[in-house]
DNA sequence: GACAAATGCAACCGTATTTGTTACGTGGTT
DNA sequence: AACCACGTAACAAATACGGTTGCATTTGTC
């Protein structure tokens, strides 16, 4: 695997659950239907699970269980709990000395989190139980 | 720097370009202005001039312009140009072994897409002469 | 023709990011 | 008590990326 992983792994791993809500799956399986390591799966659910979106239970016949129903998670949800930003958000700059580009500096910026926004609008129109095919 | 300063440097120096068309600059001024170095500027540039969107010029008052009008310039062609791919495209797969779950595979991957092309649509939208402020 | 200036391109380095892996502590079930 | 699964830290390996140097090529100027 390479980059962005980790949404195709959390899009994967939800619709899968949501095939059987009630089922409750280690990492070790999961890890094992997706082709990767308990370790990685257990990072990125838990950030799932921050977001309120899985829950987590240890010990025997513990494991992992959606947490709402797969009507209710939109892979906006998914994208913001993973925290990962694919339009870059321009934190560290040299704030350009030019006036004249320091203003463009910012309209670009603005344009990027414009666009950002709007990825977010069209992941929101789109549930796990979508992906899953109903 | 860190990532998409790709397209953040595309877009910036496009605009940049934008307020003054008939110019020729050079990379080391463009770096200048950028924050950056001369070949990375030509790099990034030079994939702009394939997809037809500036042109430059060797030897002596050599430099890049504008290939077409701000206004005929979206950030699709931009996008597109740079040949990043920011939704995973999802190439190097270890092709599920069982049904159900290859299945899955592939409606998490035609997900990825449909997103990626609205994300495209969406930046077919907005051209470099609106990001320059008209 | 000699020279300067610019792109085009390849090779390499250092760093940041990401994934994979091992190890161990913690909590819950049987 | 034994076992199992999560939670987390630490580390290794791979990858991506910006930055840098070097050089060939092209083009204008003297």
């Amino acid at each position: 695997m390479k980059r962005n992983s980790r949404l195709s792994l959390a899009l994967h791993t939800l619709s899968h659950m949501a095939n059987d809500p009630n089922q409750i799956r280690t990492s070790a399986v999961i890890a094992d239907h997706a082709g990767t390591n308990p370790v990685v799966v257990r990072r990125v659910l838990g950030k799932l699970r921050k977001a309120g979106l899985l829950t987590s239970e240890k010990g025997h016949s513990g494991g992992w269980k959606l947490a709402k129903s797969a009507e209710d998670i939109t892979l906006a949800d998914v994208y913001l709990a993973l925290d990962e930003r694919l339009i870059a958000t321009e934190t560290n700059d040299p704030i350009p000395a030019c006036s004249v580009e320091r203003a463009l500096h910012t309209r670009v910026s603005g344009v990027m989190k414009d666009i950002e926004q709007s990825l977010i609008e069209r992941l929101a129109e789109t549930t796990i139980s979508k992906v899953r095919g109903h």
